[in-house]
DNA sequence: CAGTGGTCTAGACCACATA
DNA sequence: ATGTGGTCTAGACCACTGA
């Protein structure tokens, strides 16, 4: 960022260079550029809008926006009377992105097909609804399938569905679509919790995914909510040596 | 949502019991909770600006505002000619809180401490070059630094710093602050990756964690960089049984 | 109390996609 | 061709807060 401002000269008439980029664009990535450079250190305050308009030769509103976006993005803090002040870098969170399986699997390269091994549907158990935080007994279906890539078992799924909130997956026998592709194309969702841990296999995941008794495994459960109310739960386990979660994150990821 | 608008007698004059809420977060507040509660299905076309302003006897600007907002945050699509509208939940992405390792510790209610193992200079080996993405050999700082949680291990930090990128860490003996600590402080960072596995404990992680040999564990890797240069590779390794990683995801996460 | 950001307006012109 | 969103302006008043 060697010269923040040049007046208006160099957006409107001269295209300049690339893309025709809007202005608050153009202000929004030369600021962005020069924080994530580590040219402005967090803590700097950096321009008082009066000044950015006068750099940039535009309006408050233009430069007010981009300013609004750099603190939604947390890139930096917005105090009254004071000015803005870039903030230092979130501690350590990430965007993690899960896929979906299939969409794993096809990325792999290798074939996919899933298997459904069990599906009950029963009165929530104490633990049913410890799991998907019911209030009261009511009716969930069970589920355990198998996910393969090519000839191998890939990952292993048990989940809850509770039917209060989703009665049409009563009659659904998930032999299209895996029982995760059908509710996220059916049911719109709000808010999910995820918890990832590893656990060595015990005999009935050693069975299910055919490796050994004690192998490191990569669990991950998953707990969904659609307004208030609890969607479904789901445990999916995947061998260790085999799978990762890859997660990036990048600040304002806008 | 029952009736969207009231034109602007309900926001200036008598203070809608709550707060002061700011016109457009009103109306931000307003849209959002129709499509989160599923009032307003994916696909459904919010009503057009126009609509919204004289909803809510306001300029477009506005709402404008707001619905740039919705669409910053993935709940909405704007199409031009055509409308915005509500956009389905993201598939499976969540945002990860990889909290400092003392934070954990501490938020368990136990003692923390952590302890240099090793601490070595060098020029980057081709391991190293990997690790940090390194284009030519350059000075490396290479430490493993153990992390208790009263008595007992909680993590093993294995990690290399590009002195290139880093010089000051080059004479730090990091008793104070661990090393992640000390670099969070002093080094912005601009993006991160991180890759999560389950591997089984082999000997050296079995004697440094004192667990045995094959427990499962978990594994984090984090590759950092700054402005396009890498700053640090670090694995962290916690034994599965009692190590969690919790992720929350809420569309629209402003 | 003075200066900053926070909000809002009533226009305007443009680009773009689609009916 | 038409209507939508995308952008921008030149003001304005207010609220907060730190000097």
């Amino acid at each position: 960022m060697a010269s923040l401002g040049s007046a208006r000269a160099s957006n409107g008439l001269h295209t300049p260079a690339k893309a025709t980029l809007s202005l608050h664009q153009r202000i929004l990535g030369d600021i962005r550029g020069a924080i994530l450079s580590g040219e402005w250190p967090p803590g700097r305050r950096i321009p008082f809008e009066h000044e950015l308009q006068s750099q940039y030769g535009c309006s408050r509103m233009t430069v007010s926006k981009v300013l609004t976006e750099l603190a939604h993005g947390k890139l930096i803090e917005r105090r009254r009377k004071s000015g803005s002040f870039v903030l230092r870098p979130p501690g350590q969170s990430a965007v993690l992105e899960i896929q979906d399986i299939k969409g794993e699997v096809v990325a792999l390269g290798l074939s996919y097909r899933h298997e459904i091994v069990a599906r009950r549907k029963r009165k929530a158990t104490l633990e049913d609804r410890d799991r998907l935080e019911l209030a009261s007994v009511a009716p969930v279906l069970s589920l355990t399938c198998r996910h393969f890539a090519g000839a191998r078992p890939f990952c292993l799924e048990e989940r809850l569905i509770n039917l209060t909130a989703v009665p049409e997956a009563a009659d659904e026998r998930f032999v299209d679509a895996a029982p995760g592709a059908w509710l996220v194309s059916r049911v719109p969702w709000s808010a999910a919790e995820h918890k990832i841990r590893a656990i060595g296999a015990d005999a009935g995941i050693a069975n299910a995914l055919e490796i050994d008794a004690g192998t490191a495994c990569l669990t991950i459960e998953r707990r969904t909510w659609r307004a208030e109310r609890s969607v479904t739960f789901v445990r999916l386990t995947y061998p260790g040596y085999e799978h990762e979660l890859v997660a990036r994150f990048t600040p304002s990821r806008r």
